[in-house]
DNA sequence: AAGTCTCTCAGGGTAAACCCTGAGAGGAAG
DNA sequence: CTTCCTCTCAGGGTTTACCCTGAGAGACTT
């Protein structure tokens, strides 16, 4: 007898879980094997038990997808990752390539991709949703410039605990002065962290730095 | 032989529109007649048939939950509504409960929940996921508070088509003074569409524009 | 002991955001 | 034909965001 794919779900939607559960199940080459809520919630399961593939959503609390992906790079677990993205941001898309995933499906496109990308990324081979495919990152997937070109990506750089705290202060309507003031600093402060979050972030304005919080469930 | 109950679902992640697909299936009582990826598809596929539930995503390109509800409020379509909503924001809840919606479940939680939420609804009862229930917004789901409560309620304006289009630039983290010049406006139009913005999503600045932006999927 | 990183703060500047009021043109609807 | 809405634009104002440079204190690393 062949052996089946084991699969992991992890998405903090639970009832996308149970949705792709009810399609797995409808294969029989595929077993599911577990699934979890939160970041956190993969890293334990990876632990005691392992799978064959592990599709991951991006957007979690606490954990999110990409913190994931960073915790199983350095200590080299080797299930492969199919990305489950929402919103296919370009940065994201880098960022989740450079860091081994081997898979990118978007939420908008239809269920039947998942079991032909698990099969795929189970055979060694990288996935790609149409969406992604036909966007205007086309040249990323080419294999010669990829490895390139994901080496000098845009990595957003982790954020510290302060400016996280800033960030979130931000997308809560207030100004640099309001946020001194509430964390007990002064504007110029307040206005570096500023500064260090534009660079991080490789965004122009607070108008970025909204859209990334929001994005990354920093909200 | 007992009727089915008739189901529509809409949402713009064709993933879930198939796990949830997947799922209903088990059930007997209940037949899905049809599903929508956009809010203009559902408006469309209303016009032709009829279903007794619709299970409706509010975050949806083009035309949103909120769009179509208020279309259907007009119309009097008289199917029964359950939100599908990632984000519980309390406007949108006492919003979509004004305009009519029966039910409520936050994707966040199991997909068992579908199955009676559908049943419920289809009885005249209104149903609301638990994590609903439990949030401060008890108080809403108290019968004589309600109706009050929702009519003074915090609804959005709709924004018109200019509006639109100036957020989208702002989003893409243009300063007032490019956008003018991409629009071919002067400044003086652009500050205006910005505070009448500011006005109808009432917000403070740009930033909750942007927040704003990317969860009604603006972006 | 010399880096490296985070967090803190400053001076001094320009550009942009934000606020107030007022208003005309054109289209849709009553 | 008047009312309502959208879209356009203006004068003149305050406040905030954003840019550049520089720097000290404390923690942790090698």
């Amino acid at each position: 007898m062949i052996e089946k794919i084991k699969v992991h779900i992890a998405d903090d939607h639970k009832i996308l879980i149970d949705g792709l559960s009810a399609l797995i199940n409808t294969e029989d080459a595929i077993d599911l094997v577990g699934h979890s809520l939160t970041g956190k919630e993969v890293i334990e399961w990876f632990k005691k038990n392992k799978a064959d593939v592990l599709i991951l959503d991006i957007n979690m609390p606490e954990l999110d997808g990409i913190d994931v992906l960073k915790i199983f790079k350095n200590r080299k677990v080797k299930q492969k990752t199919i990305i489950l993205s929402g919103l296919s941001d370009p940065k994201i898309v880098q960022e989740m390539m450079s860091l081994g995933a081997r898979g990118f499906i978007e939420k908008g496109v239809a269920g039947e991709d998942i079991i032909p990308a698990i099969k795929a990324v189970h055979r060694g081979e990288k996935y790609y949703s149409k969406d992604i495919k036909s966007s205007l990152f086309d040249f990323l997937l080419e294999d010669s410039k990829t490895e390139e070109a994901i080496k000098s990506s845009a990595v957003v750089e982790p954020l510290t605990d302060r400016e996280i705290a800033v960030l979130k202060l931000i997308t809560k309507e207030y100004s640099t002065s309001q946020i001194a003031k509430k964390l007990d600093l002064t504007v110029k402060t307040i206005e570096t962290h500023r500064r260090n979050l534009y660079k991080k972030i490789k965004v122009k304005n607070v108008v970025g730095l909204a859209i990334y919080a929001v994005k990354n469930n920093i909200v």
